[in-house]
DNA sequence: ACTAATATTTAGTTTTGTCTAAATATTAGT
DNA sequence: ACTAATATTTAGACAAAACTAAATATTAGT
């Protein structure tokens, strides 16, 4: 596969949220930054190479060895984020951009020894799970924090949101992956959350709640 | 610049030993495996970037800013060898391959962090050595053991003799390729010489000496 | 069911990097 | 200096991946 089929499998792939959806060809578009007619020429190749199952006007899916490949990439890129992280002491929002160039180096025995090397993690730097070698990997169940009962604790384990000024205000508030998470109260007038994090009480908007994720303990 | 450009940018460098020769078409097509015409199709439009030095007929060599260019892709590619070998325990006849993908990753603070995780090396795994951020590096020159003078450190890089007793000899004693090598001592009587390789100490005749080749940083 | 809005595909171009075959320049041998 | 061999460039073509503009299909509103 070249860089760009990759890309375009990775795509469909993540709009198919992981249950292998239906996708149209604009949603594609938007996801790649590119036009819908640029999105049909790719899929037609796509089809013609058994990755997708493709029908004019009915959008597209991934067959099972796109499945495959997909789960393959998403391993690659998580991995990635995870060394840039780990072992380069990057920030958890400067990862995605390089791993976006990394996760098409084709070599096998790199991945295998970057995961030995980074002691097999389960999970990335943003909380999303990392595909075993096989494609198999654990559903993490997520909810945002504003949909959670009061006085439920649990971990901080993804965002929504993974843009650059979201994940730099999390960074200045101390919220971090891993970190225990004790949801306090709500304040009615504006949905807005008193949490507990690391000793430290602190007082989130609901539009903040919304977009952080925890997995539940309790 | 695209992975492509790269390329040629790094076939001139070399094939012009470091010196900013001025090198033919053929040599160009020859070391990146294409055509002549294709060269010069590419070496025409690195010529209108300031990246070469082109005169149809008279071959191509680098500009200032094409130098810059080589240097840092030299040391991304080297950087990664010593990665691959380092921590991810790469044999050094695996690390070329994909070191030649990894080095067209886009990122500064990457390099600028992997140079730190890896403690700033002066050499890659071929004893080759890595230029520095600004480009400067030291030169390195090829001895066999036997003409260096005591107390040098450098990486075993070849052999004169590759006949099987000989080969078998080196494997029995672990003396492989890649291996760095102290010379400690040499005993006047025979000429044999006292060497530290992987932290043990091994006693080597002169015969033996003369047909290991050394590359020491100078 | 008809029409308007939207989504998608088709047709025709462009850029990049490659190739083959033909033309031309350089070099070497006599 | 002439000729033959070799090196290099030019011309024309192609595949990949993108784009714009036009055509067509789908969907939603009345
Ligand atoms: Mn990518
Ligand atoms: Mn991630
Ligand atoms: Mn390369
Ligand atoms: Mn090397």
């Amino acid at each position: 596969m070249t860089l760009s089929e990759e890309d375009y499998i990775k795509a469909i792939y993540h709009l198919g949220k992981g249950e292998n959806l239906t996708v149209s060809t604009n949603a594609v578009a938007e996801q790649m930054d590119t036009k819908p007619s640029s999105v049909t020429d790719m899929v037609k190749k796509l089809s013609d190479k058994g990755v997708v199952n493709y029908k004019p006007y009915k959008g597209v899916s991934l067959t099972g060895y796109g499945q495959k490949i997909a789960l393959s990439l998403v391993r690659k890129h998580r991995l990635w984020e995870v060394f840039l992280v780990e072992k380069l002491d990057f920030s958890w929002d400067e990862v995605h951009e390089v791993a976006e160039q990394l996760e098409h180096i084709k070599s096998e025995k790199l991945i295998d020894q970057l995961d030995k090397h980074l002691g097999y993690p389960q999970v990335d730097p943003h909380g999303d799970p990392i595909p075993s070698k096989k494609g198999e990997f654990k559903k993490t169940i997520k909810k945002s924090l504003n949909e959670v009962p009061m006085g439920t604790s649990g971990i901080c384990v993804g965002v929504k949101d993974s843009s650059p000024p979201f994940l730099k205000f999390l960074d200045k508030n101390k919220i971090a992956l891993g970190d225990t998470i004790l949801v306090l109260e709500k304040e009615e007038f504006d949905g807005s959350l008193y949490i507990r994090i690391k000793e430290s009480k602190i007082h989130i908007s609901n539009q903040i709640a919304s977009n952080l994720y925890l997995k539940i303990t309790a």
